[in-house]
DNA sequence: AGCACGCCGACT
DNA sequence: GTCGGCGTGCTC
């Protein structure tokens, strides 16, 4: 009799699941994670679907599943995501599997924890050392053996002294906890108005059940994490989990600490910088359903929950939910998908909505619970422009008098000041004053940028770094290099001259030696502990600075001017994220913006702290350009070592786009051209870009045309991004 | 994604 | 003569 034949998806770059013989002893589902070989190696997969018809021409090939590991089987919800996504994306569907499956391969015994407690008389010998051990361990309690040996302000061989006296015993501790559970009745939240009425909306959409999306949109310090706290604490209440999904998990311990404080713990945690035991213990206990509220970065999407029953998105307009490498996904969006196949509420905050979000909300799409006014009835900060066509700063400076004006003002008030620069390094390009020779990467299309702090000339696009030479390469001149433009290193130096007295940090990505280091110096700015901070957008980020109420921007028209359709709506997000540092306890806050065009629609919104006019406009400029959400975009890049062969692929397969095979095609395919960076990592990049109408399936349609592409020779790769965010 | 197989340069 | 570079192709 032919035996059983099981449909399984392994964690690699294949679309298909594969066939494999179902031993009798095992009881197998759709949905059990199994093991099985492939090809040399044996690997993790999952039962896909009962294979009723099993090819015949792959009798002879099919292999035994190996075994069925003892894990809660991924439920139908998550299947069916995975395939919504690796469909969408044009990824494969194992290369989802595998985010899915990011517990670590092999989950080795879990380590015992042992601990010690007295169990004796005491011993013959009494030293002191000893008697303030025992003194600890009167009480009967089981301490760990290190914890115990600093308590008692003994060495640990002391501990170990007693064990073999027979006066302590070793046992052994049950495992902790991944988290402790959440108490939705920690406290009893003290909301203002807006907050209760917006928690109560949202508590409401909780209890009809079912998918939907609310936008919460609330100025900065109107206390959204609040409001979605309750919607949190509803679902801890009905006994199910909830997801909050963060741009950049790993610096919000402020975070952590505000939801210790209304829930009495943390939440269990998943980003990148969890060790490999972490993971797998975090894995299956959300698996198990063991923790209830999972703070991630946008990987904890795919995490295999036993019962998700909420997912809120804080910051939901962040560039960083944006996955740009493997499989290109939007979190904020797959979250959305997620929440529908799943019929769960989504909750998506932001004080600054994405123009996607903000359309939905406009259209009926998605609800929208406002919170107009900052928490404690703070005002939020005044912005004005400094107009450096007529306030310029002296030359080689990038602080305009007007502008250090107010930063000494404001030490003069004790208050601190953040100079807001989004750009590392010390300069972003070096030339030569007698010959005109400029610093370039040899394999990238970019200047090197100066950084002084690690004395090398670096590249921002492939890492290649060079010492900074003592004459120019070209002409051989000694001295005559200028540095052109502003880093924050070089801010920094402006900044001690200016004010010599003043404390000063800078926060910057490449400058963070540690997270652990960058949380204290948070925490220090926090305190009071510096004057000036000089930042990248490291700073923007949530961060609450009781004392600043002074935030300048020294170039608020950087990134207006790369072309990126998402230009506009970034650089008013960015900086509005920034100003809102400013004036959160006490005083006024004040913004100011160095720019040299204070009427650009940006600037002037932010000036007058019209939001809506921003918005307007722009939504106005994305319908009649038919960018998203207007219309929808993929972004197809072709890119090899050799210019020319790349450039000949990239034709032919903009030709066989299907353009005219029926008249109501309403695709448009623009390129090949350049790739904003025609040459990275020794890589010439062409794009093509393809413009559909909203609402077309350009899946589909890419599907349709990839099918038919010419084949590729030799290294020539492709990139498909479907929604891509940035065009660089 | 791994991993093996396969074809061209500097070495015990 | 071999070791090894990574290009190409396969994995039920």
């Amino acid at each position: 009799m032919a035996k059983r034949v099981v449909d399984v998806l392994v964690p690699v770059a294949l679309d298909r699941p594969y066939s494999y013989r179902a031993p009798a002893e095992l009881e197998l589902a759709p949905g059990d994670i199994v093991t099985v070989p492939l090809g040399p190696r044996e690997t993790t997969g999952v039962v896909w679907a009962e294979n009723e018809k099993p090819n015949p021409r792959l009798d002879n090939r099919l292999k035994d599943v190996e075994e069925k590991l003892e894990f809660p089987p991924l439920k139908p919800e998550l299947r069916s995501f995975v395939d919504w996504v690796a469909n969408y994306t044009l990824s494969a569907r194992g290369m989802v599997l595998r985010m899915c499956l990011r517990m670590g391969e092999h989950l080795g015994a879990e380590r015992e924890r042992v601990g010690v407690r007295l169990a004796g008389a005491a011993p013959e010998r009494l030293t002191g050392a000893r008697r303030r051990v025992l003194a600890l361990f009167a009480d009967g309690m089981v301490r760990g053996k290190s914890e115990a040996a600093r308590e008692a302000g003994v060495s640990a061989g002391v501990i170990d002294g007693l064990v073999d006296e027979g006066t302590l015993q070793i046992v052994v501790l049950p495992p902790e906890p991944v988290a402790q559970p959440p108490n939705p009745d920690f406290i009893q939240s003290d909301l203002t108005a807006d907050q209760r009425a917006a928690a109560a909306a949202l508590q409401a959409t909780i209890a009809k059940g079912g998918y939907s999306v609310t936008l919460l949109d609330g100025v900065t310090g109107s206390g959204k994490t609040e409001v979605y706290f309750e919607a949190v604490a509803d679902t801890i209440r009905r006994g199910r989990q909830s997801l909050i999904l963060m741009p950049e998990i790993a610096l919000t311990t402020q975070f952590l600490d505000r939801f210790s404080a209304r829930f009495g713990t943390r939440p269990a945690a998943w980003h990148s910088e969890l060790t490999p035991r972490q993971r797998a213990r975090t894995w299956r206990a959300v698996a198990d359903g063991e923790v209830s509220v999972v703070v991630g970065a946008r990987s904890a999407l795919f995490l295999p929950y036993a019962d998700l029953g909420l997912i809120v998105v804080d910051e939901e307009h962040d560039p960083a939910y944006k996955q740009e490498d493997g499989v290109r996904y939007h979190a904020r969006d797959m979250a959305v998908v997620r929440g529908h196949i799943a019929g769960i509420p989504v909750v998506l905050s932001s004080a600054t909505p994405s123009i996607e979000s903000e359309v939905n909300a406009r259209r009926g799409r998605y609800a929208r619970l406002a919170l107009p006014e900052r928490f404690g009835g703070q005002r939020l900060p005044m912005v004005e422009a400094i107009d450096l066509r007529r306030e310029r700063p002296p030359p080689g400076r990038f602080i305009s008098p007007v502008l250090a004006g107010a930063v000494r003002a404001a030490l003069d008030r004790r208050e601190q000041a953040l100079l807001f620069l989004n750009r590392r390094g010390y300069a972003p390009l070096t030339l030569c004053r007698a010959c005109g020779f400029r610093f370039a990467c040899p394999n990238c299309d970019a200047w090197l940028v100066d950084h002084r702090f690690r004395r090398q000339l670096v590249c921002h696009h492939c890492g290649f770094a060079m010492p900074h030479p003592p004459t120019c390469p070209k002409c051989g001149a000694a001295d005559s290099f200028v540095a052109v433009g502003p880093g924050v290193e070089r801010l920094e130096e402006e900044v001690r001259q200016l004010f010599p007295q003043a404390r000063l940090l800078v926060l910057s990505s490449d400058l963070v030696t540690t997270i652990e280091r960058m949380r204290e110096e948070l925490a220090d700015v926090a305190a009071g502990r510096f004057d000036i901070v000089i930042g990248t957008q490291l700073v923007a980020k949530g961060h609450h600075f009781p004392m600043l109420n002074l935030v300048g921007v020294i170039d608020a028209d950087l990134g207006l001017s790369n072309g990126d359709p998402r230009a506009a709506e970034r650089t008013f997000q960015l900086l509005h994220q920034v100003i809102g540092r400013a004036g959160r306890d006490v005083g006024v806050g004040l913004g100011l913006l160095q720019t040299h065009q204070p009427e650009h629609p940006v600037m002037r919104a932010l000036i007058a702290q019209d939001r809506e006019a921003f918005y307007a406009a722009e939504i106005v400029s994305r319908e009649s350009t038919g960018y998203p959400p207007f219309g929808r975009l993929a972004s197809i890049v072709i890119s090899g070592p050799d210019k020319h062969d790349t450039a000949a692929y990239a034709r032919e397969l903009a030709r066989a786009a299907p353009l005219n095979e029926n008249r109501m095609e309403r695709v448009h395919v623009l390129g090949p051209a350049e790739a904003p960076l025609a040459l990275v990592r020794g890589r010439h990049r062409l794009r093509l870009l393809i413009k559909a109408p909203r609402g077309y399936d350009l899946t589909a349609y890419l599907r349709r045309w990839l099918a038919k592409a010419p084949k590729r020779w030799g290294p020539i790769k492709l990139e498909i991004d479907i929604d891509p965010q940035s065009f660089l």
